[in-house]
DNA sequence: CCGATGCCGTACCGTACGGTACGGTTCGGT
DNA sequence: ACCGAACCGTACCGTACGGTACGGCATCGG
């Protein structure tokens, strides 16, 4: 919505205003992570950001606004987070490497999670579709872009069908509360073991992945 | 816990009672399915399944023990679909191919996507990890038997694996609840393409696959 | 210096839900 | 025939939440 980036009506940014929106909308993740979705509450965010419920409603029309607000703000922390350290790549198998941790480490992030949770509880309310545009599709897309460059055949499905891969059951499980042990090396080894099983396929390709 | 004084140790003991148990339960995932997690209410299954709120808490102790006990029982009738048409495989990856629609057909019967979304919503009163357990662990377990039997030298990531490719996006879409046009085509393709991709890796196998 | 705007704090309203209580009824066992 | 268990229907209680209203304080433009 009314985004940093660009306020095409308005030359006047008032940059009062977009600090308070921000404030609010990190007291908003915080007691989301803090309290889970459940229990999550307009009277807890007031509270936690010591702002009053009637500022929350006037900058964001209701409950569905305010986390509506607070996904897309988070989609745009997030997604630069894939890009790290991808131009250091030594091969696009590297590369790919290095997208797919990324990617994972994004999708593990506290914030993310009780995105995800709160975008799955109910569609009902358009947060999920919402969940779907702002986070899946556009780190599919960045993946899809390298599958491309690799000369895939179908750059769309093998960009899903490796996000699959490195997620495997980790993804679900994670999104059951399930306690996991070693997360970081078993997000390694997922990705490794893809990249392995891959190979051949990507030597398939018409440009040869090992440069 | 569930069930109370009057569980049965022997499940033959009292026909009558777990036909009214049965009954309660299947109104629970009926509203489940209805009203969707967010609105279900111990009002409404009572009111669906005429029954008194009194008989609902006297047989499963409080909200909890409901969609805990409704969760086993839907666990219960889901799994054996894993198996169907199995043994009509003509090949290791055949029955592989089986396996994965089974699994994928499973997955999306509006029930599991029901449980799922509730077993996410909040993993705090501990049915995520009871779902994690009944149904995401048993139907890896299936496929971990059959990537045994090709000779995998990992079977238990292999399982995870496949079970991720065959996913792939459109997992994370549906919980999402995006729409989806033709459902089954999408699956049948994302089965063949992993099958396809994960050919070369099954034929290094001990076992040869194709029998 | 003054009015307006935005905000805070608190109180408030309506509703919905989880869980309990109770009177009346049905039904199986003795 | 009788008793008690289980059940239904309804009413009830406490609480929590979404959303609104209002009095008081700060800040800012004129």
């Amino acid at each position: 919505m009314s985004g940093g980036s660009a306020t095409p009506l308005e030359q006047s940014a008032t940059p009062q205003v977009d600090a308070l929106q921000a404030h609010l909308l990190d007291h908003t993740l915080r007691v989301l992570l803090r309290d889970g979705y459940r229990r999550f509450s307009m009277n807890a965010v007031a509270a936690s950001a010591k702002a009053s419920k009637e500022t929350l409603y006037r900058h964001f029309g209701d409950k569905a606004g305010l986390l509506h607000a607070a996904l897309v703000r988070s989609a745009g922390m997030i997604e630069p987070l894939l890009h790290v350290g991808l131009d250091e790549a030594s091969s696009p198998i590297d590369r790919l490497r290095r997208l797919g941790m990324n990617y994972l480490h994004g999708c593990y992030l506290p914030e993310s999670l009780a995105l995800q949770r709160i975008a799955v509880a109910d569609g009902a309310d358009g947060l999920g579709p919402l969940f779907a545009d702002e986070i899946t599709e556009r780190a599919v897309a960045v993946v899809e872009d390298d599958f491309e460059a690799l000369g895939s055949a179908r750059p769309r499905q093998d960009a899903e069908l490796f996000l699959g891969m490195i997620q495997g059951k980790l993804h679900e499980r994670i999104m059951l509360g399930v306690e996991i042990d070693d997360l970081e090396v078993q997000l390694a080894r997922n990705v490794e073991h893809a990249l392995e099983v891959l190979a051949p396929y990507l030597d398939s390709m018409p440009s040869d992945p090992h440069r």
